[in-house]
DNA sequence: TGGCACCGAGGAATCGGTTCACCCAACGGC
DNA sequence: GCCGTTGGGTGAACCGATTCCTCGGTGCCA
């Protein structure tokens, strides 16, 4: 059944050195006993084994990736990018899921299941919190990270700070002053993103010179049902916002049902903007800074090989550039002139 | 650096046999013993190599998830519930993306690098029509598929008939008469459930005896995008349908669009419902047949594990229950009066 | 022409567990 | 008191590659 090197070594009349030197296409090796091996070890239908390979060699050939969802938009969409790369990089992707931290206890830990198990790995977007975390990053192996920074651990992401500020500054020119955010949750653990998004916000606010009133912060926990009770307590206020900017878009879209329940229509009555660029925006009309998710995922993965390749050279960092994509949920502060210069980019 | 079961058994002052035994978990060995070994392996941080022990039992303990898509709704929803079940059994789940019919080609494909690597695998909603999928069924190992069937492998999926029967019965309950269906294509490689569902559309509507008008059959290609152009299509006909049958929420979601883009009220104006129970689907008042997606891996995966562990005993599959599900995307036909007596179930 | 570098190739140690065949002591039954 | 059984444990032969070291031969340069 199981062929072996043996089988193919003798059947070519070679030895298994050069067997395996032949299949890897490593040099010194003749091209034509190359030729004749890789023919041989077909016709006999000889497959390597990855165990063996891996015991003596000491490289897995595979690479772990770390999450805490897999069925949510943004980390099955990173997921898929990582995939592509490691998929033609012919490199085994192990995928393991850290569960959030509600559930976590119930899972067992992954840190320790990975050891001696991949050759690198690649951690998305989980909670700076985690207490997991560090358990990961102590495993010191080759790693990548995708949507979360840690001292001393390469990793792409967006410039959240920017991205907040380009949101914003898209409601100051059209003119809205009176502007809520729906942000994450104060306790909780916080979204990788969270603290930056809401410094772009107050940066583009105090640009602006427009107070931010406390009374327009609203919660949302990144859930569409959050976003939804976050947008409907800010309608409740005495001074309702006239423009909204939720930290993400699953937020906002709570946010567009709230106000389609209060029968006031998005980018007319009140302007809705999120950050993500999340697959139903177009869909809902949603404007939005998207961020090149699936991009995110490559780079990190061709990081990380690169990072295998020549040895822990240089542990540095991407910020992938993102864009604001205008659509029908904002629209100009009733009596207002747009201004839409700021806005490209 | 590396501690070996070497180590373990000199600093425990027994044989690595009975290292290998104690630290498994196996018989034969005297618990105060296994014990100390335990706690020896822990003091000295041991973890046994996976490529050793791989190689030295013949098993791999890892699965394959082979899927056409990762970032889709459903293919990500099914693997978070395979994950589940794999995480807590201790397997390695190796992550495979087929890629579609249509760049598969720049893909190399994934059989050979499956073989002697992974003790089984999970193939999830491939096109049946797909070459690889031979391919992956000679490599003859213990497998289950999801969302797909092929005669002598187990597979776990819901009674696409029924469930279209289920929501055309609906309509039909609602007194609409001119249903339309959205599917997916004519000509091009058919979703797996596609011909069922069409099947349950004609039984249901043979069963009413209602005539099936072929001037309302449009083609959605199962997108969003592909939806809108489908029911976009149908709005134009001299006698538009009352109702709609969409093989799949995404083309459902399309042909609400096309509604909103018509001024057209859905449920009111035109009943849509479709099939799969998709995240978004209750956001947007979309009734619809829910299928239980993480069940769905959830039951793959242990069904794999039971047929790994107990031999090939039985390659039995499973049909999953589904539910109707109606939100405000549904209601009666203009001066009609409902009986909503057949939807329960 | 002698020496040297290099190419193609083979031998064999090694990677770190698993497991089979065996062994010894203690124990119970008759 | 003898023998068969059983529980705990050992030794060593694998599993199937990789890779270091060695070696003969050839071509090139001095």
């Amino acid at each position: 059944m199981g062929m072996t090197i043996r089988d193919v070594a003798e059947a070519s009349g070679v030895s298994t050195a050069t067997v395996s030197r032949a299949l890897r296409g490593l040099p010194n090796v003749d091209e034509r006993t190359r030729a004749r091996v890789q023919r041989i070890a077909g016709e006999l239908d000889y497959v390597i084994s990855p165990s063996a390979s891996r015991l003596a060699s000491g490289r897995t050939g595979s690479i772990a990736v770390v999450t805490p969802y897999i069925a949510r938009w943004f980390f099955s969409t990173v997921l898929s990018g990582v995939e592509g790369v490691l998929h033609t990089a012919d490199m085994d992707l192990l995928l393991t899921c850290i569960g959030d931290h509600s559930n976590s206890r119930q899972r067992s830990p992954v840190a320790p299941r990975l050891r001696r198990r991949v050759d690198g790995m690649l951690i998305i977007a989980v909670p700076p919190a985690d207490p997991q975390l560090q358990d990961l990053i102590a495993l010191d192996m080759p790693t990548s990270m995708i949507g979360l920074t840690t001292a001393g651990v390469p990793s792409v992401t967006i410039d959240d700070v920017a991205a907040a500020r380009l949101a914003t500054q898209h409601l100051i020119n059209l003119g809205h002053t009176r502007i809520g955010t729906i942000s994450g949750s104060p306790s909780q653990t916080p979204f990788p993103a969270e603290f930056d998004r809401e410094a772009g916000f107050a940066q583009a606010m105090s640009e602006a010179n427009i107070q931010v009133d406390p009374m327009l912060e609203a919660y949302g926990h990144f859930s569409i049902e959050g976003g939804e009770a976050a947008m409907t307590a800010l309608l409740s206020q005495v001074q309702p916002p006239t423009a909204v900017f939720a930290l993400s878009d699953e937020m906002a879209f709570g946010a567009l049902r709230a106000l389609r329940a209060h029968d006031l229509r998005p980018g007319i009555d009140v302007s809705v903007v999120g950050v993500d660029g999340h697959d139903m925006a177009e869909y809902l009309g949603l404007t939005t800074v998207v961020q090149p998710v699936v991009e995110l995922g490559r780079i990190a993965a061709e990081s990380l090989l690169a990072q295998m390749r020549e040895g822990a050279g240089q542990p540095e960092s991407t910020q992938v550039a993102t864009q604001l994509v205008v659509r029908s949920s904002t629209g100009p502060v009733a009596g207002h002139r747009s201004v839409p210069l700021k806005d490209a980019r």
